[in-house]
DNA sequence: TTCATTGCAAACGGTTTGCAGCAGG
DNA sequence: CCTGCTGCAAACCGTTTGCAATGAA
């Protein structure tokens, strides 16, 4: 993610444009896979010389409830960030092997809704879902490593 | 759930039929809702007169482990569970506002799994799919609540 | 200049562990 | 009896907070 990219984006949600801010948003934005607050701090510690966990922690957060990046929540407790380009209602192909993120655009969840709606009145308001498996590249490589 | 039940249901998984094991699965029995591991705590205290928070999470462990309790995870970071009937594959529906669970038959996975293998050689192994909302009952009684 | 941002250390809270004593089979 | 179960206290670990120092606008 090109500088004035981030730097834009951040003016839009007033926060002021600081070198921490950048990196981390530049961070994600090369990423393919999700990351979690101390990988992207050991990232992006090395270009910037020196920086608390706490901030990094408490950029993630701006950002995610900004709707810049996207949380991710798996069963391990810990959280996940994602910046994903695509904006659109999707969601992620996970591969064990690689970490890679594919992004999966339809789900089945409008007939899931519509049928929640029709059989008790109930309205949904989120969902998770996260597919996970091995990705195409990864079957040919590795193909008898099953985890 | 009946005490024979529990005790079979334990036999069956080579574990110890104790007081502490049918209390907690009679607790998730005969609730319609998630609990978390210190509300089964306070829920199951005053029957057997006194038990350890990590005993409680000890037992709901094993019991999710081995797939009679199904852990449901929330963004909040606690790990909730429940004790579900239904024994096929099929998913939840989670009230936010009153915590009650409904099963969800369909999911359109079968789909996105094809899609995924046509278009990338990739391999699905597993998913994670929760629906969280307001059911139909909240939706009525609390039309004006939105969290 | 001024207020948002950051670093540091310490707190927080849900969960897990080590180990000694207890109890089901 | 002999394991496996349990209680207790303490550790664990990801995350958050308080506060003083720093830096963007």
């Amino acid at each position: 993610m090109e500088p004035e990219h981030s730097a834009a984006i951040l003016k839009q949600l007033n926060l002021k444009v600081t070198p921490r801010r950048q990196e981390i948003m530049n961070c994600l934005g090369g990423e393919r896979s999700y990351l979690s607050a101390d990988e992207v701090w050991n990232r992006v510690k090395p270009k910037l010389g020196s920086i608390g966990l706490p901030t990094v922690y408490r950029i993630l957060d701006e950002l995610a409830v900004a709707g810049v990046i996207t949380r991710i929540f798996l069963s391990d407790r810990k959280q996940y960030y994602f910046l994903c380009a695509n904006q659109g209602h999707h969601h992620h192909f996970v591969c064990e092997s690689c970490r890679r993120v594919e992004d999966v655009e339809q789900c089945g969840l409008d007939g899931v809704s519509r049928d929640i709606a029709r059989r008790s009145g109930g309205r949904v308001t989120s969902h998770i879902l996260q597919i996970n498996g091995v990705c195409g590249t990864c079957c040919q490589e590795h193909a008898e490593v099953m985890l």
